[in-house]
DNA sequence: TTCTCTACTGTGAACGCTCACAGCGTCCTT
DNA sequence: AAGGACGCTGTGAGCGTTCACAGTAGAGAA
């Protein structure tokens, strides 16, 4: 009989290695085995364990695992930004789902963790040492130091995105963001716009810079002049490419085409340019980056370019779990999709 | 001299208890106590202690303390949602994350769970019994039986929503739902309009009856009639919204008001309108629900009932720990808030 | 047969912490 | 003056697991 035949509301004493190994009549060592990959296992006795632990509803207890181990089996997810953009922003959505099912398959709990101010960021950084195996980083801005920090204190990490001056030293997974900048500025040159203007994202993020580079690289490609008063930074929010559109009209009126690094500065593109009374995509075509949900709720709906966060959750995942298992540090680059809709 | 001076690239064994004590001219005992609140301590001891903790850098080892209390000191956060809403509603962000800051300020990790399928559903049922002290729920269709599994099985539990049929067993904190729909019905009937239609939520959430039942309620107060012509179902998505209200102009050419039980539902309902050439407000109005980005993004800007999202999740978490702490469950519903903007 | 090798099994000893207990002084009460 | 109560301290045991090691039996080689 088993101890634990009853689930009343009060809660019971969990069955422990113990309890499998009586009741399975051998001894805690072999339990442990078959806990852990069943090497040196003879069938009879696998079999018995393996009833047992179904019989009692077994499970390990993960504490005492790994006082022993060192090891906790869970990793972070460490969000650094502002709140705003983790509102405004649904890739993190995506990203941070992918990662927890990702996660999940390999039986590993993800513990989200916001450091939004110094002292979270403190509280955090002291956690994670010694708490978790590795950390999965969503941090885009470059002042933050918190990869350095890690890194130095010998934490696995993988970052979302090439983190700024890190060199090879920490692994990372990011989207093609200049080869898909380049797509949509020569998708805008061929159908047929000649004064395509951009508005960029943060200058101090990697994303930013890159699209900005495929944008100018793309224009010399097609043998279109860069002119400076065609480019205006923005912060990849609603509001900042409302007011970037309306800057930009002021200083190009002649623009005929605009490639937003962002579907949501998008969105605000279009409401100044509405206000101004430019038709798109006639009067000008807009071209956004993400292929978030604000690219289908946008009016006209934005043609964009689609980021690939399911991979990037999944490849994030399993960089980090490779590196914890010893590899080294790894960069993935992903390619991004042209997704054309009604804005360009 | 301490023993963890230099932290190298490599991880060092970090201190422990008996590191601090020694350091400090004390027993593990004291250190202890110092951790745990400082009672019975005598004040030279307390600061011994202390200076030690901070020379030596040492964080309590939370498995160990797990091992032997029985608590894990993190609770879960369990989503059962199918993917897609989880994506298209802003509002589990802000609820994710008011959850995250606020169990931070307690120093109590955050544990997001997922349950889309049957599978991860069952595998988080199994780690959270013995792995976690609590759990905060968010799953809204009645379907779902995990509410009461978790109950049963004696886990500390907070709903985000009343969970359908559960007595007064489970704790819940909730927005109030009907008093928010009263008060966009009834501003819709004070600014003049007549022929009041609705656009539901799913009946089996309890989010989408009691909006139902509150328009239901204003409208025979305010002495309308109740029109079954004028009721049309929606599943609180972009492309319901818009397909409801296209059957609604079908069946009821007349309507001069909408009130849709989610922004999202809205911003689809405004674009079937606008497909019909129905100006909004000026032909009918149109009222949300929950102040998400999306009334924000809405052309025109939505008129909608804000949802107290932020105070949610910190009672929520304050609700859980007095649970997790002892005290018995208990139910809280909080006031909505009517957002005037453009569309109504 | 005897020896070695292999496959399997059981047994302490840790991991770092909390908790209960006992031992101490010191102060108050009777 | 004796007895308690109280504040503070150190010590031993044990939480449930893994790991290293020692031991056993059976198979194969000499």
């Amino acid at each position: 009989m088993s101890r634990t035949e009853q689930n009343g509301t009060g809660r019971r004493r969990p069955p422990t290695i113990h309890d499998v190994a009586r009741e399975a009549g051998v001894s805690r060592g072999t339990v442990s085995r078959v806990l852990n990959g069943g090497h040196n296992v003879s069938p009879a006795a696998l079999d018995a364990v393996q009833s047992a632990i179904r019989r009692t509803g077994y499970t390990v207890n993960r504490h005492a695992r790994s006082l022993i181990t060192g090891r906790s089996d869970s990793v972070a997810f460490l969000l650094t930004e502002p709140q705003e953009r983790f509102f405004e922003d649904p890739n993190f959505n995506v990203l941070l789902r992918g990662c927890t099912t990702a996660l999940a398959a390999h039986d590993v709990p993800l513990l989200l963790m916001i450091a939004g101010t110094e002292a979270e960021r403190r509280r955090n950084m002291r956690y994670i040492a010694g708490h978790v195996d590795g950390v999965l980083l969503v941090s885009s801005h470059s002042g933050d130091p918190v990869a350095a920090q890690l890194h130095d204190a010998g934490v696995p990490l993988v970052a979302c995105g090439k983190p700024p001056g890190q060199g090879s030293k920490v692994s990372y997974v990011a989207a093609d963001d200049l080869g898909g900048a380049r797509d949509m500025v020569r998708y805008l040159y061929e159908s047929g716009r000649r004064r395509i203007a951009t508005v960029a994202g943060p200058l101090d993020t990697p994303g930013g810079v890159e699209r900005l580079a495929g944008y100018r690289a793309t224009l010399a490609e097609c043998g279109l002049p860069y002119d400076e008063a065609l480019v205006v930074p923005g912060d990849y929010s609603r509001a900042g490419g409302e007011v970037a559109a309306s800057l930009l009209l002021e200083r190009a009126p002649d623009t005929d085409a605009v490639f937003v690094a962002s579907d949501l500065m998008a969105q605000g593109v279009l409401t100044a340019l509405e206000k101004a009374g430019r038709r798109v995509p006639q009067d000008i075509a807009v071209g956004g980056f993400d292929d978030s949900p604000a690219a289908l709720a946008a009016r006209p709906q934005l043609t964009t370019v689609r980021q690939p966060w399911d991979r990037i959750s999944s490849e994030m995942v399993r960089v980090l779990l490779a590196q914890i298992g010893g590899e080294d540090p790894a960069a993935v680059i992903l390619p991004t999709e042209l997704v054309r809709r009604d804005s360009a």
